[in-house]
DNA sequence: TATGGATAGTTGAAAAAGTCAATGATTTAT
DNA sequence: ATAAATCATTGACTTTTTCAACTATCCATA
């Protein structure tokens, strides 16, 4: 390990607009940060046949919360009409499965299949990697702070 | 202030999947306060005629850093292409203007006109409120916490 | 100083993603 | 009962993204 400047695809050289006063927005270096997350991350995922976006929905559906489309959509700041086709493919993969809702029929609540079930921990441990790679810049410390405070700028609002 | 929940159009309800695993995800977590930022910036930077990344290669242009197109590319995390787009538009409306590279004339160099640098002031002061906005869950000095957590991980690699 | 290979910007086409209105089934309120 | 609202779905439409050319210019070196 003793050059890996020009080793990778996405990394950049030198970097000078670095000094230019967007680079204090919030949302620029959220967008930022994100995108070169993205592409790690869909890298990791490709192998699964996942993007990140299936790869959310699959989360979802593969937790014990019973999440209707639209609560999905919701979440992941989707259109609903996105959602049925992300499910539509996890679906016609045997990944996932639509269900009733018990209380309202008109809603379906999507879970994961027993190989949905694997296909996702797996695809769970290569995003992990990705993770880290993303956030290489930081210590574990750190990474946890940054969650932190993610987190309780989306749902701290009003509490 | 007795309700704010029906209020505005943005505004979650109960958001039971926040119990979900992939809440833990960084690269979810980015997405989704991204996501909710970008709605409010737009919406703060309609009014000047401009959206999120017309108002950043703005930014750039205003800058003293005499950016090329290709630097903005790869700072902005967009494909020159994009570039070329948002440079006419913003030049076509007299806010932003190309010249020649001092050193290599293939490239150009983007830069505010006049009108641009004021457009822009005033846009940037929209763009804060909407940031605060965004972030309102957090205090100041969380925020600065949260800035300088997404600085050294974009750019606190290898270093 | 020519020749070849790389790079900056531009164009245009194709794929992917996002937005939005309409529809049928179902629920909720009146 | 009836009316209004909600969920999933479809289809049309727009925007964004991606990618492969192409020209002009730069750089290296024979």
């Amino acid at each position: 390990m003793a050059t890996d400047v020009d080793d990778a695809p996405g990394t950049e050289p030198a970097e000078k607009l670095v000094a230019a006063p967007i680079s204090q927005d919030a949302g620029f270096l959220l967008a930022k940060l994100h995108a070169a997350g993205s592409v790690l991350n869909n890298r990791a995922l490709a192998g699964f046949g996942l993007k990140e976006r299936s790869y959310s929905v699959l989360a979802l559906a593969n937790s014990d919360l019973e999440p209707t489309q639209r609560e999905m959509a919701e979440f992941l700041s989707l259109d609903p009409s996105q959602i049925v086709a992300l499910i539509d493919e996890l679906e016609k993969r045997g990944l996932v499965m639509r269900a009733p809702g018990k209380q309202d029929r008109r809603a379906k609540i999507v879970s994961a299949t027993a190989e949905g079930s694997s296909v996702f921990r797996q695809a769970e441990a290569a995003a992990r990697e990705a993770e880290s790679a993303a956030l290489a810049g930081l210590s574990d410390a750190e990474v946890g702070e940054l969650k932190g405070l993610l987190r309780k700028a989306l749902w701290n609002r009003g509490a």
